[in-house]
DNA sequence: AAATCTCTCAACCGCCGCTGT
DNA sequence: GACAGCGGCGGTTGAGAGATT
């Protein structure tokens, strides 16, 4: 007689049935757990240890917590990403009720795909080298006499000398913050500190300008205290088509170049994007306040859009 | 209503490190 | 020191559910 896949060795695998779950539970509040390679003789399970294990861990055990993440705890996960890599237990010890397995999962499935829709590569949390590249051809289609740098997994500008800038920040206008210390009028930036000659023509997409301090990650050296009316009016604006893989980046900061940027790059396709993008609309989310909140990352990049002449491959 | 596509997440697999012999 | 057994970890898979065509 075969057996089926799901029962080699007169081991059950696949899915757990309640009744199994009912024995382990059962066992367990009785004997206790440890001794996995015993546990499922003992208990009457046709199961490995190791499965006993991972179903008690990830699924039975009774201090787990289900449910959607909150956005508290999605910041977490984020930013000890962004210390730790994937240290999944390590990052789920810090995040009471919930398992590496559940983490490991909503970081693939949610946070590693937000992270890309804007711009920020969820290995290093820096921003993408391909959005980098682009911002550099678009901003070189717009004036020639501009290029950009790369910059490399160190957040270190590489490659050819910085562009020259046709206005270069006013050096004293530049101090280093804490993240804890970013106050709703400052906009965050990343470049390298030796070289921070920002040219606004190309530096909100290559320096990945960020505002307010609930960024994902810490990439942001520097901080422009902006004005309070500009600050205010800046709407930040984040929003992507599932149908055209593409992401909208809007800027309407006063004062900075104002440029449309439609139909480009974004290496995954979204469904859980909330707006569907066409060259003439898009939607705009403001303060973090729109559709879901654990969705609005976004709103705190100032995007640029560059209008005007691109088609909707982003090509002029 | 059916077919197809996409997404989620529970579960598996292989590897690694620790411990005991 | 070498080996075996075990538990734990991270990467990956695939079934099922939901969404879309």
């Amino acid at each position: 007689m075969t057996k089926s896949p799901s029962e080699k060795n007169g081991l059950k695998k696949g899915p757990w049935t309640p009744e199994e779950d009912h024995k382990l539970i059962d066992y367990i509040q009785k004997h206790g757990h440890g001794k996995w390679r015993t546990l499922p003789k003992n208990a009457g399970l046709k199961r490995c240890g190791k499965s006993c294990r991972l179903r008690w861990a990830n699924y039975l055990r009774p201090d787990i917590k289900r449910g959607r993440f909150s956005f508290e705890e999605e910041e977490a996960i984020i930013q000890l990403h962004s210390v730790l890599g994937n240290k999944w237990s390590t990052i789920a010890a810090n995040l009471p009720g919930r398992t590496d397995n559940e983490i490991k999962n909503y970081w693939n499935t949610h946070i590693k795909k937000k992270l890309i829709k804007m711009g920020i590569d969820p290995v290093t949390h820096t921003p993408r080298l391909d959005v980098l590249q682009l911002a550099s051809f678009l901003s070189s289609s717009i004036n020639p006499d501009v290029t950009l740098n790369h910059i490399n997994n160190n957040n270190q500008l590489s490659g050819s000398p910085l562009p020259q800038c046709s206005q270069t920040m006013q050096h004293d206008s530049i101090q280093t913050f804490q993240p804890n210390q970013l106050q709703e009028n400052h906009i965050a930036y990343k470049t390298n500190p030796m070289e921070a000659k920002l040219e606004h023509q190309i530096s909100p997409i290559a320096t990945s300008f960020s505002h307010q301090s609930t960024l994902p990650n810490l990439w942001y050296d520097h901080i422009i205290d902006l004005p309070q009316a500009q600050s205010s009016s800046a709407m930040q604006c984040f929003s992507s088509s599932p149908k055209l893989n593409t992401f909208v980046l809007e800027n309407q900061i006063e004062g900075m170049p104002n440029f449309n940027l439609s139909s480009l790059l974004s290496s995954t396709p979204s469904s859980s994007s909330p707006s569907t993008l066409n060259s003439s609309s898009s939607t705009t989310f403001v303060n973090g306040t729109t559709e879901d909140e654990r969705d609005t990352y976004g709103s705190n990049m100032l995007m640029y859009n560059i209008s005007n002449g691109l088609n909707d491959s982003g090509f002029l």
